[in-house]
DNA sequence: TCATAAAGGTCAGGGAAGGACAAAGAAGGA
DNA sequence: TCCTTCTTTGTCCTTCCCTGACCTTTATGA
């Protein structure tokens, strides 16, 4: 018997395929009264399948009228980012961002901006953090932005 | 079901740009009659779109033959980063960070793949924070980010 | 001059979303 | 069995919208 979490993660995929957008706008509250469940349940939902690691961008809104809108970003494309993604997948140092946004810039994956734009992110980001976390927390942050890249093109 | 003040904005918005100059004037009590609801509703739209943070200007006038002026800002792309890096010299919040980006896209001094990458950068980079650290460091982060973006043209 | 009417301003409060988090429950592996 | 990880719920919090009551400013005419 499948989670409510899989049931509910498969029908948010259902409505991404077959709208005419690459985005869906929902309601926590309607989808939770739909699936007989804890609104937080959605939100759970959202935050383990939903994430830019897997091609997808969620954007929320509070308040009367809130919503919930989840963009499913292109298929990836290439093996390299694959192999980025793999390489940025638990930690990662300086030196071996810098490499890998090396790589990519001269693979033609990135441009020259997008390349600074990754190395000054990923310096500055973790300035304010411990030591033993840096390479942790640079690895996720990379990860995320290879996930926007790859999935997005230029328009 | 969109919000009245999005609907409101959305109205003033098409007004601004249907209109001959930068600016348009209304009245308070005007359009609050035609949209049916409280005046204060009118002023709750301006304090939270018409801002400087997203490239407007709002005067007004009390009294008799009173009147409320919106003007769009046109800022040349020097003035746009040099407002950008200001915006961002203390603290921003998740949402500035949004409009703001949103405003340095829509005058092409950023390609939508930026975008997407300045947008999941401040996002991500705060999590491992405590929170009353976050809009500070995503300030922080914005303003490398800003700075590199400034001084590379492209490739 | 100054009272009055006609604007817009301010602010507190209620309601309607989604967010965060702890804790309980379930599933699966060592 | 016991431990770990994932799921699910419940509770309280924050954000955002909208209104109503009351305040301040300005024009005008007696």
């Amino acid at each position: 018997m499948p989670n409510l979490a899989d049931v509910i993660e498969a029908y948010l995929v259902e409505l991404l395929q077959q709208a005419e957008q690459r985005s869906i706008v929902i309601q926590r509250s309607d989808l939770a009264a739909l699936f007989a469940c804890a609104p937080s349940q959605v939100s759970y939902v959202l935050q383990t399948r939903f994430i830019p690691q897997r091609g997808y961008l969620v954007e929320t809104r509070r308040g009367g009228g809130g919503y919930i809108r989840i963009t499913g970003l292109l298929p990836s494309v290439d093996e390299l980012w694959r192999q980025a993604l793999e390489i940025s997948s638990f930690a990662l140092t300086t030196n071996d961002a810098r490499h890998l946004i090396g790589l990519l810039y001269q693979a033609r994956l990135i441009t020259a901006r997008e390349a600074r734009l990754l190395r000054v992110a990923l310096e500055r980001a973790v300035l304010r953090l411990e030591q033993p976390w840096h390479d942790e927390v640079r690895a996720e942050l990379m990860r995320s932005m290879l996930a926007t890249l790859m999935t997005s093109r230029e328009e």
